[in-house]
RNA sequence: GCGAGUGUGGUAUAACGUUUAUUACUCCUGCCUUCCAAGCAGGCAACGCGGGUUAGACUCCCGCCACUCGCACCA
């Protein structure tokens, strides 16, 4: 990223090219919402898949899920979603501050000191309600998840008694969440609509912190993975007035966005307090007993929580490059190859001579046969397709000229130095 | 949700109470072009939405929507 790279260079790039829009953008937009052009989205699975791979496909200990985004109710009631998230606020008309509306005498403005100035109560709940069924009244109510953990939790049991992994084991979930949020702000970094990968580690109490540092370092890998620069990340030790209530230990991972150091995932040790709000239809916690012994507890978690956006976000603002060639602007964006939405780009040099499109037609079909994300371009000048592919990250042009009807070979430039080289056809990849 | 500000093609912009709303880039078609946004010809494409004032509104007023910045929120 460019010092001076400012948020919306990214905002107006990943319009113009195709990643995100504006959600429900021909009628003016909605506030929190956004949409995935045919760029992004080859982006962000590119970016989801690659954590599917490295923390489930990779691993013995992991195991996937998928649950479903609306759940029984009663899953909120024992998270405390329902009741952290239904406090009626009043607002002093004086001072502008906000209270909760049963905690204090709204009289008096316990801030400013001023008499009889507080609004109605209004009920804030950030999460999104719905009804289940024809029938909407509040026997129907539900919910949109706002995160996905719950859907792992609520399957703990399910996993355990139809495979019994070894302690310590994880499920891993990628999908959608959903938060009220009161003002969305600063492009996918805050949404109503989110897409999370969430872990939910499950270890022996006695092991946590060894699994914590594993977790730690293993995010590390990640951002790495992400091609973030380690000195544009930054761990933040969560203070105990902070963390919430059930956690002993969180980090914060936050990263250098244009915006400002800011959230990009977490890492947080969340004892027994999930599992222990479960109980089934006996009252019983859910206990696990390690093989070959009589040891009996209920698994403590780690819980390593990564937003996609956000993850998105920071890839873009890593990769956002501004530099000069020739005294024009060149914007490149620098994706690692396993993350650009395009891998090569194929173009004949002239558009004019049938053999050279003719040819590279052929190569164009060979390549995208291989590796699928390949991208076909003929128009105008040789040096405007370079800039455009640079726009959109991809790492490689190949370009086919009158010396590749002689011998087969090709000119490949590389984005990021602009070099070309000349390689034989079949050493492509 | 509160306060302040801003809304013109895809992007960035100009002007104006009254002819067909300016310009650049992008994009598309054709010509040309033997490696980094060249040139020529043509083309698509915008006044956020709704109401009001007015003979006439992109321009003034009101409401809504969206965005930006603060506040608050971020369990």
């Amino acid at each position: 990223m460019s010092k001076e790279t400012k948020i919306e260079d990214i905002v107006s790039l990943a319009k113009r090219r195709g990643f995100i829009f504006a959600g429900s953008d021909v009628y003016g937009g909605i506030s929190g919402f956004y949409d995935y052009g045919p760029l992004g989205v080859a982006l962000k699975r590119n970016i989801t898949n690659l954590w599917w791979h490295m923390f489930v496909e990779s691993r013995d200990d992991m195991f996937g899920i998928d649950a479903a985004i609306i759940m029984n109710p009663k899953v909120w009631q024992a998270s405390g979603h329902v009741d952290t998230f239904t406090d009626p606020l009043a607002e002093c008309g004086e001072c502008k501050g906000r209270f909760r509306a049963d905690k204090i005498d709204t009289s008096k403005c316990p801030n400013c000191g001023k008499e009889g100035t507080f609004s109605e109560p209004r009920q804030f709940n950030m999460m999104f309600k719905t009804n289940v069924g024809p029938v909407d009244d509040e026997s129907s109510v539900s919910y949109l998840r706002p995160e996905t953990a719950q859907g792992i939790f609520t399957n703990y049991k399910n996993v355990v008694d139809t495979l019994y992994p070894d302690l310590p084991f994880g499920l891993a979930q990628i999908g959608k969440a959903f938060r009220n949020e009161i003002s969305p702000r600063d492009f996918i970094f805050r949404v109503r609509e989110l897409e999370q990968m969430e872990i939910e580690y499950f270890v022996n109490p006695k092991d946590w912190e060894v699994e914590f540092e594993k977790w730690r370092l293993a995010v590390h890998e990640w951002l790495k993975a992400l091609g973030l620069k380690p000195e544009n990340v930054h761990e933040l030790e969560v203070g105990d007035g902070d963390r919430a209530h059930y956690s002993k230990r969180t980090i914060d991972f936050e990263y250098d966005f244009p915006i400002g150091r800011e959230e990009l995932l977490g890492l947080a040790y969340r004892t027994d307090f999930d599992l222990m709000n479960i109980k089934n239809n006996a009252g019983k916690s859910m206990e696990y007993t390690v093989k070959g012994s009589t040891e009996r507890f209920v698994p403590h978690v780690i819980e390593p929580s990564f937003g996609v956006e956000r993850a998105l976000m920071a890839v873009l603002s890593e990769a956002y490059t501004e530099d000069e060639v020739n005294g024009e602007k060149r914007i490149y964006l620098k994706l690692p190859e396993h993350l650009a939405p395009v891998k090569y780009c194929v173009s004949p040099l002239l558009k004019n001579k049938p053999e050279l499109v003719a040819k590279a037609r052929e190569v164009y079909k060979a390549l995208q046969e291989k590796y699928g994300a390949v991208m076909w371009d003929d128009n105008g000048n040789i040096g405007k397709r370079y800039r455009r592919q640079d726009e959109i990250g991809t790492p490689y042009c190949v370009v086919i000229d009158f010396d590749t009807l002689e011998d087969d070979t090709v000119t490949v430039r590389n984005r990021d130095t602009t070099e070309q080289t000349r390689i034989n056809i079949s050493e492509l990849a």
